[in-house]
RNA sequence: GGAGGCUUCGCCUAGUCAGGUCUAUGGCGCCGCACUGCUAAUGCGGUUUGGGUCUAAAGCCCAUCCCGGGUUCGAAUCCCGGAGCCUCCGCCA
């Protein structure tokens, strides 16, 4: 949800923005339009009620033989409150659907332009030279790292048993993470994947791509497709001291990929389930460019300790969620596939959530919405792809990076047995 | 799954049975002022959160007693539904 009172006074910066995202603009008019019909019908209502008060005490203090005039023109108020007040709830309805279709406003800087017009920033690492290179699936079943057809067989297309190696993988590559993310001040957290709609309608994940999102009808429940959901609900409704607060929350991760069919349907780059930690902050708004820079170089650093080669791309407007001003997104090179594909992601929300979410510091002139901004530390399965395809070797081993070598007994290579 | 209790403006609390200056009481904490050599103590005043009106401030108005409905001229109070917390029973990793 965007400022209100900032659309009111600066109307064309939200049409620009819904521009740059290859938007609809006049929804910023209509906006301005359900704005100021909640306004009026607000003004009739509470006018209405102060009369309403004010004869209510008339009918109390009335002397027994005015009382039944009274009561009469208390009644015919009574209606007329009821019908205002219909109005008002018809009036507040409309205002919110109108915030709600609008996404954040783009921070400036971004570029116009859709999946395939992002700016590449840096480019780190270097690629690994290799004849022929597997791909992650291969060398995951000699490893016997990582069992898809089981995880067809249990669960369907998309699901995956890690097992042995590919477990203890997982574990190594959260626990590395995790021990960064404490290291650098982060509150470390485990998180609910299951959230109420408010929450999951809070985070902007309802809007555009609802149908992205796995919702439990029994128990009017939300399935996270990421660990931001719960960890931007965890301060929901409070005002917050102290900031910035900094979480690094784990939880599984559910997707429907609804309209991702044909792509990726090999291995575990897309799939309906992952595990991960991601790094989320509550910062005072003027400090959320610098605290995205910050994660954004939280989440190289973890690259680097992974020995992988990647780029970093500033995203375009049209491929930016609803709730974010900006995004960056770290590509890791894949050999098998000659390419860079996300492993990491990084958006500054502003307080597009906090708004909707009710979270809130205290200015030097009242209660102001904070800004959420989240970032990927590691999301489990893709970068276990990544780190057998980055580094696999001619004989059919992999290369473990020295970081993540304390988490897996010492061993400098995985080998198939 | 069953039974009972609880939820009031930061925290605690009065008010709910008997609907009407409840425009929500008091205490703690906090802020300001006074007194004071300093501190403490004391006194006085202020202190929920939203929305609307207004160029702005002040002021005024409306809403807000867990949430949503209902009854009524009028609801913190009565009725229905729901949520959360607590206790006990059952079941369970």
């Amino acid at each position: 949800m965007i400022d209100l009172k900032l659309v009111r006074d600066d109307p064309e910066r939200a049409r620009a923005s819904q521009r740059l995202r290859g938007e609809d603009e006049t929804r910023v008019d209509a906006l301005l339009a359900a704005d100021d019909a909640r306004r009026a019908a607000v003004a009739r209502a509470d006018k209405l009620r102060g009369e309403q008060k004010t004869i209510g005490r008339e009918v109390a203090q009335a002397s027994p033989e005015h009382r039944p005039a009274v009561l009469a023109r208390a009644k015919h108020l009574a209606d007329e409150v009821k019908a205002a007040e219909a109005d008002q709830a018809e009036a507040d309805a409309a205002l919110q659907a109108a915030q709600l279709a609008l996404p954040n406003i783009v921070e400036d800087g971004v570029v116009p332009g859709g999946e395939n017009d992002f700016v590449t920033l840096d480019v780190a690492g270097e690629r690994p030279q290799i004849e022929n290179p597997k791909d992650h699936l291969e060398i995951g079943a000699a490893l016997k790292a990582i069992d898809t057809e089981r995880g067809a067989k249990v669960s369907g297309a998309r699901f995956y048993f890690l097992t042995g190696v590919g477990a203890q993988l997982e574990f190594a590559l959260v626990n590395l993470a995790m021990q960064q993310a404490s290291d650098t001040g982060f509150t470390q957290v485990i998180a609910p994947a299951l959230v109420k709609p408010e929450i999951m309608q809070g985070t902007g994940f309802l809007g555009a791509h609802a149908a992205e999102v796995y919702r439990l009808a029994d128990d009017d429940l939300y399935l996270v497709g990421t660990s931001e959901v719960a960890l931007a609900g965890y301060h929901a409704n409070e005002i917050l001291e102290g900031l910035p607060l900094r979480y690094a929350g784990f939880s599984s991760c559910f997707r429907r990929e609804a309209g991702s069919y044909g792509k990726d349907t090999k291995g575990i780059i897309r799939v309906h389930w992952f595990d991960k930690v991601e790094m989320f902050s509550y910062v005072d708004v003027a400090d959320a460019r610098d605290e995205h820079q910050r994660l954004l170089a939280w989440e190289r650093e973890f690259m680097d300790k992974l020995e992988l080669s990647y780029r970093v791309i500033d995203v375009a407007a049209g491929d930016l969620g609803s709730s974010a001003a900006r995004k960056f997104d770290i590509e890791a090179w894949f050999p098998s596939q000659g390419a860079y594909r996300e492993l990491t992601s990084t958006s500054n929300c502003t307080t597009f959530q906090s708004r909707r979410l009710n979270i809130r510091t205290r200015g030097p002139s009242g209660n102001v919405p904070v800004a959420t901004l989240n970032g990927t530390l590691v999301a489990a399965a893709r970068t276990i792809a990544c780190l057998l395809d980055h580094h696999q070797q001619p004989d059919g081993s992999v290369y473990v990076p020295a970081a993540l070598r304390p988490y897996l007994g010492g061993r400098e290579v995985l080998s198939p047995a």
